[in-house]
DNA sequence: GGGGATATGTGACTTGAGTCACCGACAGGG
DNA sequence: CCCTGTCGGTGACTCAAGTCACATATCCCC
């Protein structure tokens, strides 16, 4: 677990400062496949988490669903700005995908915190990031093909992955078919093995060359 | 042109203020399709943009390119951030429309100018509306055909439109072949009326009505 | 060790989108 | 005028991706 004192000292001496946020503000526990927030929903305040992992996604009208990107501990989950700076509806849905512990920052308490160049920086930072994120997946949408960004999305993650091809085709926007058969294409280069609910990395090498490989 | 004093009359109180950016930063007057930044280009400062148009777009590695939202006057030009406070390369290319000027902001001043809150305030909001840009376009692209998203990026232009089909092609992150298809299905719906460079919409409701439609 | 739930495998088909290779139309300058 | 460059039009083809309709395979729990 992350301490936010710790993250940013220079909070300690803004008031209302991280003690001040109430028993109802303070470290929230939450087991894993929680949903934090949800497109269109009313939206609370701005989440930092302390410990475990946000996706953040979106999901079309039918089935199919897209990471956009995930929020590791110490960072705030940004997707509420736009609804809190220009209310403006939320936008993606965010669920935790490990148990996970975070503050839910009220607009004024934030407000505040940015008077804190330190703080401030670092949520210009992140901002910054999240664009950059964004940008970097509209073009792997637009531009690549999902072999391509399969293999990207199977790139360092270790060497044995546990999970669904449900799961994979919901990060990549696409539906289960799609993923087993492209899985089983990079099983028969030998690039990886095939077993339930688990892939193991045989020729990372094979999946970078295609994954970094000419867009065209 | 917009005064940028007008804009953040705050920032007259801060020093280096508005007047002390000197000569070589002072409103820069740039023609219509000057190239203000490019992808992986090395990164001046913040372009805060006085008048005119600034279309931000990303290329494939071939032909093809993708706008991802346009600067009006009054707005930074945000893509520079991810490289100035996280020293990563450029990711997009930022062209202006129309004959503009802009402010060039460095990015110790820019740092200076956070410390206003209404200036701060307003750099947020932007961001997080960028953020909602980027990720209605990730939605509009993954989930979204193209005919829908070519009826969508006609609609709001005016009756008449003055554009290529290889414009429209660039913005949209296709070919123009496509486009060409596409806008002649809509001439026989009878939406719109085709001339040389030319597009005149007769039924925006039946645009609308395909635009906004299911995303199925 | 039967039975439901979840996960995977696969063939046949449809279709949106892109590619290629042209052609014709039009505009503007010399 | 003619010539050249840009713009628009079009048919034929390819292919990635998605859809549908199943069949299997595993797991776990009772």
């Amino acid at each position: 677990m992350i301490e936010p004192a710790e993250l940013y000292p220079s909070l300690r001496r803004v008031q209302p400062g991280l003690s001040d946020l109430g028993p109802s503000l303070g470290p929230i526990q939450v087991p894993k496949g929680t949903v934090l927030f949800d497109e269109n929903a009313p939206c609370q305040g701005f989440p930092m988490l302390l410990e475990g992992e946000v996706k953040v996604s979106r999901s079309s009208g039918d089935g199919r669903s897209l990471e956009l990107y995930r929020v590791v501990p110490g960072e705030l989950c940004l997707v509420s700005s736009a609804c809190l700076f220009r209310s403006q509806p939320l936008s993606a849905r965010g669920v935790t995908t490990k148990p996970s512990s975070l503050l839910l920052i009220p607009p004024s308490v934030f407000t505040r915190w940015l008077e804190e160049p330190s703080f401030r920086d670092s949520v210009l930072g992140l901002f910054a990031e999240r664009m950059a994120d964004l940008t970097a997946l509209v073009d792997a949408v637009a531009f690549r093909k999902l072999d391509q960004r399969l293999a990207a999305a199977l790139l360092g993650r270790g060497t044995v992955i546990e999970c669904t091809h449900q799961s994979l085709a919901d990060e990549l926007g696409t539906v289960r078919e799609i993923v087993t058969r492209l899985l089983h294409r990079f099983e028969r280069e030998a690039w990886l093995e095939l077993a339930r609910e688990q892939i193991r990395i045989l020729d990372a090498a094979g999946l970078r060359a295609l994954a970094g490989g000419d867009p065209l």
